[in-house]
DNA sequence: ACTATTTCCTGGATGC
DNA sequence: TGCATCCAGGAAATAG
């Protein structure tokens, strides 16, 4: 399930193949779940467009669109000028992946959209789950603060006034925007802290050792290209080695590789989350 | 203004 | 073997 990491691994994937590359044709599924955008608007802000790069924000995909240099085909109607940093966003939800494909390869079951490129490729999308969503837009914006580049101070600032278990909060993408159920998981088994303790409840240091934890987790999970569980992998299709370094998410029951203790699973707010009880308090 | 709960969706795993 | 049930989980919607 892609957070961060992986998110950002498909990103510069997707930049290193398709950046440069103009767009044109788009075909969307027939469902209207996966888009966020009329379908209609989504298709005339991306036909005859210069792919200008590939970037992550929070765990949305960013494609970054101007005027492709050759005339488009159809004239526009008034008031309908194009805007000239239009944005192609998209969110892969949980099963969504955005493949690069050659337009021979044999279509993939729960593929909601091609988009064609002048280079011959298409960009995929293929979604089983139809978690995931499609959008444009101008001015992106994450909802919450990036957690690569936060300030302890601002870290501290988020958190420390929250009555709900640190855990929700670092879920919460209005906080900050990336971290998901494993990053979250093995951030807090890093910073030695339960899940389930509230927000408000912390110290100072504890909150300057999760803003350090989370840091650390999700730059060293972008080194090894993301984890690879259940549908991920990269955009060329090669999976992520992060999964190997977990040390409590999905360990249910297995020693804490610290202290030996089975490592524990509780739901909180629907999502399993892992913990040592001997290493976090 | 927050916080907690429910809902969406399907493939894979589990159990009888 | 086949069928039913449960579970995974990000984020929006809803309720408190």
């Amino acid at each position: 399930m892609p957070e961060l990491p992986e998110v950002e691994t498909i990103a510069r994937g997707l930049d290193k193949r398709v950046a440069g590359d103009r767009i044109e044709a788009v075909w969307l599924g027939s469902k209207p779940e996966p888009l966020k955008s009329p379908a209609k608007e989504i298709a005339s802000t991306l036909e005859a467009r210069r792919i200008a790069r590939v970037r992550r924000v929070g765990k949305h995909l960013v494609f970054d669109l101007e005027s492709g240099g050759a005339a488009t085909k159809r004239p526009r109607a008034k008031g309908q000028a194009r805007k000239a940093n239009a944005q192609w966003i998209v969110h892969l939800g949980m099963t969504g992946r955005m493949l690069v494909s050659e337009p021979g390869a044999e279509l993939e079951k729960h593929t909601h959209a091609i988009v064609q490129l002048a280079s011959g490729r298409e960009l995929r999308f293929v979604d089983p789950r139809r978690f995931g969503r499609l959008s444009v837009t101008q001015d992106f914006e994450a909802p919450g603060t990036e957690p690569l580049r936060v300030e302890p101070e601002r870290f501290l600032e988020l958190f420390r006034k929250r009555k709900t278990p640190i855990k929700s909060a670092l879920l919460n993408q209005k906080l900050l925007s990336g971290v998901g159920n494993i990053y979250a998981d093995e951030a807090l088994f890093r910073a030695g802290i339960r899940p389930r303790r509230r927000a408000a409840s912390l110290t100072r240091e504890d909150l300057c050792r999760l803003c350090f934890s989370v840091q650390e987790v999700l730059k060293e999970a972008i080194s090894l290209g993301g984890s690879s569980i259940s549908d991920y992998v990269g955009a060329d299709g090669e999976e992520g080695f992060f999964q190997l370094q977990h040390r409590v998410y999905g360990r249910e029951g297995e020693p804490c590789l610290v202290c030996n203790t089975p490592v524990k699973r509780v739901v909180l707010g629907g999502r399993s989350s892992h913990y040592c009880p001997r290493c976090q308090k």
